[in-house]
DNA sequence: TTAACTATCTAAACAGATTATACACTTACC
DNA sequence: GGTAAGTGTATAATCTGTTTAGATAGTTAA
């Protein structure tokens, strides 16, 4: 993003969760999936993806396999595990308060 | 937090102008004041405030002069600038709009 | 006199995101 | 035949804001 850039921070795994709850997925189709929903606010880095999904696998949160890449480019797929779903319960539960409450503190009396 | 320690990420700034465009403020105050609006799921570290308000200060959002101190600790006071101002305007309206598209971005199909 | 509270401040570490770069294959166009 | 645009994955180095941990000091009430 031209400006405000950590408006995601601490939301992409949340948002990555989402997206696999509904289906696995790869990378690239991930990152535009974002682009495309955050409305030119919104912006990811395919390395900002690659390094979640890392950090991710090894807290167990998905799985991955690959593609069979017939006529493309490979693709690694992937797959959100229970700890994986029941993380994002919990995160989505918390988004639900915190947006609530950060709304609050940022509007104040300036309504 | 015990978990969840992002959520004012990148907010800490957009909520200091906020209280601050309601009237001068020192940090003491300030960090009660949202820790009490936190309703228990936001903290923040003084650390955080006082390291905010340098950088703020260098940036020119804010002023600062310290408080004639009678029968207690001394404390220094923060004033918001014009640039604070409009800094916080255009941080408000960030968030008004990154808040619609992140929460759907993160309850998705979820609903 | 001790605990709890008010109040400010800094250095070092940490975590997640960005920048920059690399590789590689496909499709469409000229 | 060449090349540009698009698809796709990956990592090292750097940046930034927050946290951890520590220091200092005055006030109030038990």
């Amino acid at each position: 993003m031209a400006h405000g850039g950590d408006i995601l921070r601490g939301h992409t795994e949340t948002i990555i969760l989402r997206i696999l709850s509904e289906g696995d997925s790869y990378g690239y189709e991930i990152s535009k999936n974002i682009i495309e929903g955050g409305e030119g606010v919104i912006d990811v880095k395919d390395a900002t993806i690659y390094t979640a999904f890392k950090r991710m696998e090894e807290d167990g949160l998905l799985t991955t396999y690959w593609g069979d890449g017939v006529g493309g480019a490979r693709r690694r797929y992937y797959k959100i595990t229970p700890k994986g779903r029941e993380l994002y319960a919990e995160k989505l539960a918390e988004w639900k308060k915190a947006s609530r409450i950060l709304d609050k503190l940022i509007v104040g009396g300036n309504k």
